[in-house]
DNA sequence: GATTGATCATAC
DNA sequence: GTATGATCAATC
C-alpha cells in the first residue's frame, strides 16, 4: 500500500516516476492481471494509477488526493499526445441541481486542481504496452473556469427548470451532460417543471476532448 | 474520424 | 443501490 502523498510535490514526483513505464509492468508491480481490451475492464487503468500514487481506495465524494486537494485524471490520448476520449467528471445530483450555484457545484470543486496523467491508447495496442506519460498539474485558468460556469449554468439551469430532456451531448462548449448509468434503463428522481418529480437516466458531467486538448496544450507549452 | 448515447467493473 | 473509475460502439 503506498501512503498518501502530503504534499503536491511529493505526488508530482510520485507521478513523474511512473512516465514512460507500460500498463503490465504496473500490473507487475501491483498484482493486478492486465486484460489485452478494456471492454470489460473500462476503469481498471485510472484505479491503478490510483494505487500506485496513494490515492484513498474506493468511492467517495471526496478529492482522490483529500489532504492536497487534487483530483487525478488518467486521460487515454493518442501518439500525439491528443485526447481520444472526452473526460467524466461527477454525476450530477438531479434533484439538488435547483438551489446550487456553481460555486457550490461538485464540477467546480473537482475541477480546482487537477493531475492529469496521459495513457498512450491507440485503439488496438493491446492495454499491456501501453505507456503512461509524463503527468501535467492543472487549475483552471480565469478563461478557462468562465467557459465551465458557462456551460454549467446553461446546462444545470435547464435541469433546474425541469427541462433535462431537452438536454443531449451537443450542448455546451467545454462541458456536456450524457447518461452516466449502469445502462439505458437506470433511473434516477430529477425535477419536473411543475415542480413536480420524474424518473429519468442518471446523469454526469463530461469534459469534451476538445477541451481537454487545450488545456494539456497550455500546459505543455508553458513547461 | 469525431461525437453522442450506452455500457462495464468494483467499492461500500 | 449509488458512488467511484472510465471506454465502447452506434451514429453523425
Amino acid at each position: 500500500m503506498t501512503p498518501a502523498p502530503s504534499s503536491i510535490p511529493e505526488l508530482l514526483d510520485r507521478a513523474r516516476a511512473l512516465a514512460g513505464r507500460t500498463i503490465g509492468e504496473l500490473g507487475g508491480d501491483l498484482g493486478v492481471a492486465v486484460p489485452d481490451d478494456q471492454r470489460r475492464a473500462k476503469g481498471l487503468v485510472g484505479q491503478m494509477i490510483e494505487r500506485a500514487l496513494g490515492a484513498t481506495a474506493g468511492s467517495r465524494a471526496e478529492p482522490d488526493f483529500v489532504q492536497i486537494g487534487v483530483e487525478l485524471k488518467s486521460i487515454p490520448v493518442n501518439r500525439q499526445g491528443r485526447p481520444q476520449e472526452s473526460t467524466f467528471v461527477c454525476t450530477i445530483p438531479l434533484s439538488r441541481i435547483p438551489e446550487m450555484d456553481w460555486g457550490q457545484s461538485s464540477l467546480s470543486h473537482k475541477l480546482a486542481r487537477v493531475l492529469w496523467v496521459p495513457i498512450e491508447s491507440e485503439r488496438g495496442l493491446p492495454l499491456p504496452q501501453r505507456r503512461i506519460g509524463y503527468p501535467l498539474f492543472w487549475t483552471p485558468s480565469h478563461a478557462e473556469t468562465s467557459l465551465l460556469q458557462d456551460d454549467w449554468e446553461e446546462l444545470a439551469g435547464r435541469i433546474g427548470r425541469g427541462d433535462i430532456e431537452s438536454i443531449t451531448g451537443h450542448i455546451g462548449r467545454c462541458l456536456q451532460v450524457r447518461p452516466k448509468g449502469a445502462n439505458s434503463r437506470d433511473r434516477r428522481r430529477a425535477p419536473e417543471a411543475d415542480g413536480a418529480w420524474m424518473m429519468t437516466m442518471p446523469r454526469g458531467f463530461y469534459l469534451r476532448a476538445s477541451f481537454t486538448e487545450s488545456i494539456l496544450r497550455r500546459l505543455r507549452e508553458e513547461a
